[in-house]
DNA sequence: TGAAATGTTGGGGCG
DNA sequence: ACGCCCCAACATTTC
């Protein structure tokens, strides 16, 4: 590095979700300021302490994320502590000049950022937030009255012809500082360290972690898939959905690359491009909901529904059964096996076992959404609180309550050869696949779960599940 | 981005 | 030919 550019302070550019180089408005600004870039990644444990599968996701992103700085002739900084801490120390060593990140939406991210503007500002140091994380700022989208939207079609129909800018190409190259600043070792063993025996077996089903893993899979989608994506989607056993959601919930893609791939396709006639921008929608639609109603992530959005006689006990036999995939019902059980192993569950499948935990087995939507903050690699607060909440009933543009997804019904329309419940559930088959068998290396040997158990019959049947959901919704209306 | 029950319609078999 | 019944196939309503 020449000595011109280590004449000029350094900038701190601090990684949350957002770790990617392309399309990456506060790394660009921090390349364009002219110093040395320090890129670093800050566990914080009193922000947020993240759930099994999606901290051992994050170590697989971090470790991306520093071959791709490395390949620029740069590194991530690893840390552990409190971040303005860190921050501050960090500025102290490098003589840091400022200090960069992307904006976050949530209630405690927003506090903890304006909190840590102030003190670094009050030290003389330039610290400033970035647009990146979602397609439009949320303050930008508003209702004909000047509201924020409660209901998803009308801000579909708002946003869809919208103008935005193409995304911004990843720097050249980023600036290394003449010396860096120490950083801990990402450790991977301690990273899975809560998934126990299940690392390996995610290690070997999920999809590959990083921003060139998520190109080449956007890549994929516009050549193959989103042309029938209408369709494709909703078929389970099919590769058929755009499979983004863990690099666009780690920011290893930004909404914005595929917003505009979307764009392309759409442009070129793709029958099935704008269902995939819908997609999109939806996840803003989550993330300006978190910033309007930060409550939608802990408790119920709508008034009211506090008196709904969920139950609240984790520890049930039948909330065990559906925890482990073994309810006796196919399609659900399929899909909470295809969680376990591969950390990600089809859409479809979520709706489907979401519906069931919150109306055949009447249990609170807050513990299924916990047990998908544990399980999955794509977790994201703001779609998981979304969708448990729309499933439940007492979320934004929910589904009426009265509105119960019958298992039975869907596994003969989106799984109508079985092909999916054949890959995920082993009882009862000869040979069962590999991925079949993959889940009982996941889950804890405690669970006395083998794969030629007799399949259980079902905890709660179709039928049945039905009507005490709907007398439930009766007593809760009187 | 439901499911099931109920209502309506229209064609065909049959006396 | 006609009315009657049956029953898909849809459409509408209700949960």
């Amino acid at each position: 590095m020449s000595g011109k550019l280590s004449d000029k302070p350094a900038t701190l550019l601090w990684f949350r979700r957002d770790l990617r180089l392309g399309d990456h408005p506060a790394l660009s600004a921090a390349v364009a300021r002219g110093g040395p870039v320090i890129c670093v990644f800050i566990h914080d444990d009193s922000v947020a302490k993240l759930g099994a599968a999606p901290q051992w996701r994050l170590g697989r992103g971090l470790s991306a994320l520093d071959a791709a700085l490395r390949d620029k002739g740069n590194r991530l900084v690893l840390r552990r502590g409190a971040a303005l801490d860190v921050l501050r120390d960090l500025v102290a060593d490098a003589g840091a000049g400022a200090v960069y990140w992307t904006r976050a939406y949530d209630a405690q991210s927003r506090d903890h950022e304006s909190d840590l503007t102030s003190a670094l500002r009050a030290d003389g140091i330039e610290a400033r937030a970035f647009p990146g994380h979602v397609l439009f700022e949320p303050w930008t989208v508003e209702t004909g009255t000047g509201g924020f939207y409660k209901v998803f079609t009308p801000m579909w129909k708002a946003v869809r012809g919208r103008d935005l800018d193409r995304p911004l190409p990843a720097p050249a190259k980023i600036p290394a500082p003449r010396t860096w600043p120490a950083s801990d070792r990402l450790d991977d063993r301690a990273m899975g360290a809560a998934l126990n025996r299940g690392a390996q077996v995610l290690a070997t089903h999920a999809q590959p972690a990083g921003e060139a893993a998520a190109q080449g899979r956007l890549g994929h989608f516009m050549a193959h898939i989103v042309g029938g994506y209408g369709a494709s989607r909703d078929r389970m056993a099919e590769d058929g959905t755009s499979a983004l959601s863990d690099y666009l919930s780690l920011g290893e893609i930004s909404a914005r690359q595929c917003w505009h791939a979307g764009l392309r396709a759409r442009e070129e006639g793709c029958a099935g491009a704008d269902d995939f921008l819908r997609e999109l929608v939806w996840r803003e639609f989550a993330w300006h909901l978190v910033y309007h109603t930060p409550h939608i992530l802990d408790r119920n959005w709508k008034d009211g529904w506090d008196a709904f006689p969920w139950n609240t006990d984790a520890t049930r036999p039948r909330v065990r059964a559906w925890q482990r995939a073994r309810t006796g019902v196919p399609l659900v059980d399929a899909a909470m096996r295809e969680m376990y192993v591969t950390g990600r569950m089809h859409n479809r499948g979520r709706m489907i076992v979401a519906s069931y935990l919150t109306k055949h087995l009447l249990t609170h939507w807050r513990i299924g959404q916990g047990w998908f903050e544990d399980c999955l690699v794509d977790w994201d607060p703001a779609s998981n609180a979304m969708g448990w909440q729309w499933s439940a009933g007492c979320g934004p543009d929910a589904t009426p309550y009265f509105r119960v997804f019958n298992p039975d019904l869907q596994r003969k329309r989106f799984d109508p050869d079985g092909a999916y419940v054949r890959r995920w559930v082993a009882e009862g088959q000869a040979r069962p696949p590999a991925t079949a068998l993959a889940y009982f290396d996941a889950i804890p040997r405690a669970w006395g779960m083998a794969p030629n158990d007799a399949y259980p019959a079902p905890v709660v049947t179709a039928a049945e599940g039905r009507q005490r959901a709907l007398d439930a919704y009766e007593t809760f209306k009187n």
